[in-house]
DNA sequence: AGCACGCCGACT
DNA sequence: GTCGGCGTGCTC
């Protein structure tokens, strides 16, 4: 059939390239090549990296001569073809490259790419003469360190193009390259110890006689058999007997060696429950067994179901009993969470109702557990896979179910790098691949989801009634233009909002205040000449984080010591305009003596473990109130709260984009939805300079279908989303004029074929970030994918026809498909 | 994304 | 002259 034995394969490479490129595959290679596999490839002059065989074939039309791969890395494919597919489809959709989807999809262990060494060449004849100074730098380093990267040389020299003088001394022969793969990858063992089943009483106490001359060795052994006595085991954590007994691996080596003790290496296990951990009995309401069985049948019948179920009725049950139907069968289930809402909360409560072995999968876990729940997903030894978007990407083997818990979530969806996918709408695509269904749970479906849903595209359950009867919070609109104008307002606090705090308090409650806004005070006013410190690199104004006394531009991370005069005034005094939750949480402090109360945003929650201690303490108690920004509104589960109040709700509404309302509702419902979630009616209190805005009333009602209806009607009257799909296209140049100009370019040629549905050029609110001047076009897309394709290929055109243009072709463009 | 190559301004 | 910055094009 073939003309010749020759293989050549399509390797896949971890990089924005439009292209896949061709390999050829040594014989000796023949054996091991498959698709899915990494191979290690040099690509270009010296980088090697490592990429995926995305297909292995026999073109023998090649006009090139190809390069050889280097090796097979894997044993097996690390993906099938099932993903490579997915890959593909992403990389489409979101009109990025596949090297790009790869690079999200791939735990950064798999991700090999070589760091060229320099070494030095043994054959200098250590006659130093002949070098320049920075040759001479390198020189010196190099006997000191033995090998050096070319960053590390870089940051020696103190200049960005070593080229040059790598080259030189290539010449002088003083140094030689080495490139390398760094196989990242380690397995991470837990080591036991346990006697050596040969020996019986009789033996052992032979054995513990041969060891009279060793004192340190029999003490081991005599602390071990004490240690497994008093704990009623056979073996011991390696780690844990060396800590115990203050002795050392080398010394129970010396044991194993003696045929006493053996080792046996066991991987790590996280997933493990707690054993003395019981599942409380759970009892379904009327409600949930009506809303379950409404949810199999759905199931059954549709790809897609949307569960609208209000905060706190219960929708969690609903997803484990799926589960574990799945689980019974043999499937997988893939429960894809806000990273946010990842708590250990959630993730104890999952294990300890499933029966079968669940993972994690999100970035705080780093590589090597991210590697070993990556190889037991695709064995199919992982039955559940509680993760962050990114889990989409698992290899998994027989998927049978996706939940998407808080389906409204925006953090489904990335924003950078490429690829700006939503992992929502990926699962639903994924699920199509792998023959799975989906349900997507929200108390506040997004009005695509839902506008789906009542065109039965998505089936729908609904569940209406808050579990174990409790009321749903008493919510509350506190007018702060009408308290300011009374003199009844302290700092950002009403009199009001702090009477219910106070009181909520006395009983023993707790308290959580929201405030969308990070930092002290976004903004420093001088007193004297309304001076405003700006960042340097960005156009927005500094915020001030008193906590360490420094200026933060929350763009770009530009930070700076505040002065104790005005830059341009030299006047002292300063003014704060706006708040943020560090001044809100100083105010409250002062007005509340002896209370403690705790902040929850980035700032605080940043640093390792920063999140779940914070929540510990709020679960104890040891903290009364919780002020925090949207961190707080997500996921977490506080029995004691009765009282949530929100400092500002306006900052909510004026949000200028047509996903605003829904936005601003969902956000106070979620909040709200954590007053008073056992046993008790909570309460809620809004503050708001425009309490007349009628969203104000669909809150307190509750009432989704209302603010849906209406939201859709304004949808429909100007062209968004769902009757159309979005897509923003953003240029960045470090010169303003080139920005413009090319936003104008760049528009007016998609504007010959998109007329009215193209939106721009605009100057986006922040317009110049990190000495980048920013441009904005927004373009309205059709529903069908049919249409879809043909449009999007038409832009990616335009964009060519941009970039072919002398003055715009360092312009960059970032396409954005489905912005949130 | 790197990296090579070529062009060009600034300094020994 | 040479060093180092910067723009451009290519990578199987």
């Amino acid at each position: 059939m073939f003309e010749t034995n020759d293989i050549y394969v399509d390797v896949l490479l971890p990089l924005a390239l439009p292209q896949i490129y061709t390999y050829f595959v040594p014989e000796t290679l023949h054996q091991l090549i498959e698709v899915g596999k990494r191979v290690e490839v040099q690509f270009g002059k010296s980088r090697i990296y490592a990429g995926i065989v995305s297909a292995v074939h026999q073109n023998l039309k090649l006009a090139y001569v190809p390069k050889a791969v280097i090796s097979v890395m894997d044993e097996k494919p690390i993906v099938e073809q099932l993903q490579l597919n997915f890959w593909k489809w992403i990389a489409n959709y979101y009109q990025c490259t596949e090297g790009e989807v790869m690079q999200a999809a791939l735990p950064a262990a798999f991700k090999l790419s070589s760091e060229t060494k320099v070494i030095l060449n043994p054959a200098f004849s250590e006659d130093a003469s002949v070098l320049t100074d920075n040759e001479f730098m390198v020189h010196e380093a190099l006997t000191l360190q033995g090998e050096l990267s070319v960053k590390e040389i870089q940051s020696i020299l103190d200049i960005k193009s070593t080229y040059r003088i790598i080259k030189s001394l290539i010449n002088k022969q003083v140094i030689t390259l080495q490139e390398e793969l760094q196989y990242k990858y380690k397995p991470k063992f837990e080591y036991y110890v346990q006697l050596h089943p040969d020996l019986n009483d009789d033996t052992l106490d032979e054995a513990v006689l041969t060891l009279k001359r060793a004192k340190k060795q029999e003490q081991l052994l005599i602390d071990f058999l004490g240690l497994c006595d008093e704990l009623g085991t056979e073996r011991l954590k390696r780690s844990y007997l060396v800590k115990q007994t203050g002795s050392t691996t080398t010394l129970v080596n010396a044991l194993v060696k003696k045929n006493i003790f053996v080792i046996s290496e066991e991987q790590t296990n996280r997933l493990d429950v707690d054993p003395n951990e019981t599942l409380i009995e759970y009892k379904f309401s009327e409600q949930q067994l009506k809303a379950y069985d409404n949810l199999k049948n759905s199931v059954a019948e549709k790809q897609v179901t949307l569960l609208h179920g209000i905060t706190s009725s219960g929708k969690t049950q609903l997803y484990l009993k799926m589960m574990q139907q799945v689980i019974e069968q043999g499937g997988q289930v893939l429960y894809l969470l806000p990273e946010i809402a990842l708590t250990a909360q959630i993730i104890r409560r999952l294990r300890l109702a499933l029966s079968c072995k669940t993972g994690i999968y999100h970035s705080k876990y780093n590589d090597n557990e991210r590697i070993e729940l990556w190889r037991d997903v695709k064995l199919g030894e992982i039955g559940v896979i509680v993760g962050a978007r990114s889990s989409v990407f698992l290899p998994f083997k027989n998927l049978k179910l996706i939940i998407v818990d808080e389906a409204h979530d925006s953090s489904y969806k990335q924003f950078d790098p490429a690829p700006r996918y939503n992992a929502r709408d990926a699962a639903i695509k994924l699920s199509t691949m792998c023959k799975a269904k989906v349900i997507l749970g929200s108390a506040t479906p997004s009005v695509e989801n839902y506008y789906k849903a009542e065109h039965s595209v998505f089936g729908l359950v609904e569940l209406k009634e808050r579990y174990g009867g409790v009321k749903a919070p008493e919510i509350e609109i506190i007018d702060i233009k009408e308290a300011a104008r009374k003199k009844q307002m302290h700092t950002h606090f009403s009199h009001q909002l702090i009477k219910v705090i106070k009181t909520t308090l006395d009983q023993n409650e707790q308290v959580i205040l929201f405030q969308n806004r990070r930092g002290y005070t976004p903004a420093l006013v001088c007193n004297s000449c309304g001076f405003v410190p700006r960042c340097v690199q960005c156009d927005v104004s500094l915020t001030y984080h008193k906590f360490i006394n420094e200026l933060l531009c929350h763009q770009c991370g530009y930070r700076k010591r505040l002065s104790q005069t005005c830059v341009r005034c030299g006047e002292t005094e300063t003014r704060i305009r706006n708040f943020g939750t560090e001044k809100i949480e100083e105010d409250l402090q002062n007005l509340l003596p002896g209370v403690k109360i705790a902040r929850m945003d980035i700032d605080t929650v940043k640093r390792k473990e920063g999140h779940s201690k914070l929540i510990a303490a709020f679960e104890q108690q040891e903290i009364d109130i919780l002020v925090g920004t949207q961190m707080v509104a997500k996921g977490l589960d506080f029995e004691n709260v009765t009282l949530v109040g929100i400092i500002n709700a306006d900052q909510l509404l004026r949000f200028p984009d047509f996903r605003a309302g829904e936005r601003a509702f969902q956000l106070m419902t979620q909040v709200s939805g954590r007053a008073g979630r056992r046993k008790k009616q909570g309460k809620v209190l809004i503050q708001t300079y425009q309490p007349e805005d009628e969203i104000f009333l669909w809150v307190i009602q509750n009432d989704y279908e209302t603010l849906f209806e209406t939201e859709l009607s304004d949808r429909k009257a100007f062209n968004y989303p769902p009757f159309c799909r979005l897509m923003h296209i953003q240029l960045r140049h470090k010169n303003v004029e080139i920005a413009d100009k090319a936003s104008i370019y760049l528009a007016d040629i998609l504007k010959a074929y998109f007329k009215n549905r193209l939106n721009g050029p605009s100057v986006p609110i922040i317009s110049y970030i990190r000495n980048f001047y920013l441009r904005e076009i927004m373009l309205k897309l059709p529903i069908r994918s049919t249409e879809l394709k043909g449009e999007k290929d038409y832009i990616q055109r335009c964009i060519h026809q941009l970039k072919s243009q002398a003055d715009y072709r360092s312009v960059i463009v970032k396409l954005d498909v489905d912005p949130m």
